[in-house]
DNA sequence: GGGATATTGAACATAGGTGTTCAAACCAGT
DNA sequence: ACTGGTTTGAACACCTATGTTCAATATCCC
């Protein structure tokens, strides 16, 4: 009931029900309930429940696509960016499980999450051919970035499922990245453990 | 109408709709007409039309399953195995497109569907370790299988989307693959680029 | 405290899906 | 042509979600 804060519970609500539930199973009433609020507030806060899950999604793409790009500003190696990101995502989702089961089970069918493992990668991949990290030719790069985001997600499920920790299904899986496109085992390995830096805020204008 | 071709035509009719909507947003009068036949035709060859999705997901799995493993059983090479596991999936998202489209969408979030690309895969991988092929530690099989999953479902998509032909597509995504798990880039290339074998069907009883 | 703004919860009409029934039409195989 | 099994399409009652309204209440900021 607090003032304005109304609309990050709905969408908090939100991210949660469609993650278990799927992205047209929740009906208002739900909506309202699992946010603690009343049936009408929500018609209050949202323009039209039917786009909700679009924006939602497109929100939590935007979101994790600016932290990340803030949060190696500073990194230059495209090798490391890379697995930084890959490791991003992973640590994430075991902290905030309700966002990686949203991200998990959305990312292969929903465009707008697309972008988000599409772009950051994209542009460290072009970068690590152009300086000759990597030794696979430009015209494979749509199937690497397949082999990215796919192992990405994959690995952000089974950190869900507890399967393996996030720090090791992390460091394996970036590590398992780097190999593929031609990096040394070792040195990939080395820079898959490298100290992750906190995933930095960034403020909303 | 044909004899008791309706429950052909409502499965095959089920996989397009569920691909496209969404798992719970096909009702039955939709099921109905895109499968040809009278509203009352389904209720009278689907038991529980609320479980329709679980037990075509369920069969889809099991299909594919039995068909690889029938399709392969005379190659011996854990690694050939594995890229050809790859492949058929990959080619098969290309000539079957709601086939393809299906299997992308819920891979991640459907359990039955998950066994497809967690079990054939687990076998050839423990298989590669024991016989020396790969050089990763058996701890990482989790993740490895991760990858395989992960790689194998992105490039379906991308194939589906068109950014690249299946062949090109299956190659390398089982190149990318072989190289993480510690095979040399020659071989792994040679190997991702073999004949693919045809995917046998199999008689179900 | 007072005024602006939000939230509440009930009520309402509407729309669409559900599962079932059933008689008429249809299609085999004999 | 007869027979057994299927399909058809309309009709039924039930339920649930929708989007909107509104007066009463609660909260915030000055």
């Amino acid at each position: 009931m607090p003032l304005e804060r109304s609309q990050i519970r709905i969408r908090d609500a939100a991210v949660e029900l469609f993650a278990e539930k799927g992205s047209s199973e929740v009906s208002v009433t739900e909506l309202a309930k699992a946010a603690g609020i009343a049936r009408g507030t929500v018609y209050n806060n949202v323009e039209d429940p039917q786009n909700l899950f679009e924006e939602v999604a497109a929100e939590l793409a935007a979101e994790m696509y600016r932290r990340i790009l803030v949060s190696y500003a500073e990194v230059d190696d495209p090798a490391v960016r890379l697995a930084h990101g890959i490791r991003f995502y992973i640590r994430r989702a075991h902290e905030e499980p309700a966002w990686g089961r949203f991200i998990t089970r959305f990312a292969f069918s929903e465009g707008s999450l697309r972008e988000m493992w599409t772009g950051p990668p994209m542009q460290d991949v072009l970068l690590g051919i152009a300086r000759g990290r990597y030794d696979f030719p430009q015209v494979q790069v749509p199937s690497v970035l397949a082999m990215i985001g796919g192992t990405s997600v994959s690995a952000m499920l089974m950190v869900a499922e507890g399967h393996r920790s996030w720090r090791d299904a992390g460091s394996e899986c970036a590590a398992l990245v780097l190999r593929a496109l031609g990096i040394d085992a070792d040195e990939a390995r080395a820079i898959a453990c490298l100290e992750l830096p906190p995933l930095l805020e960034v403020e909303v204008s």
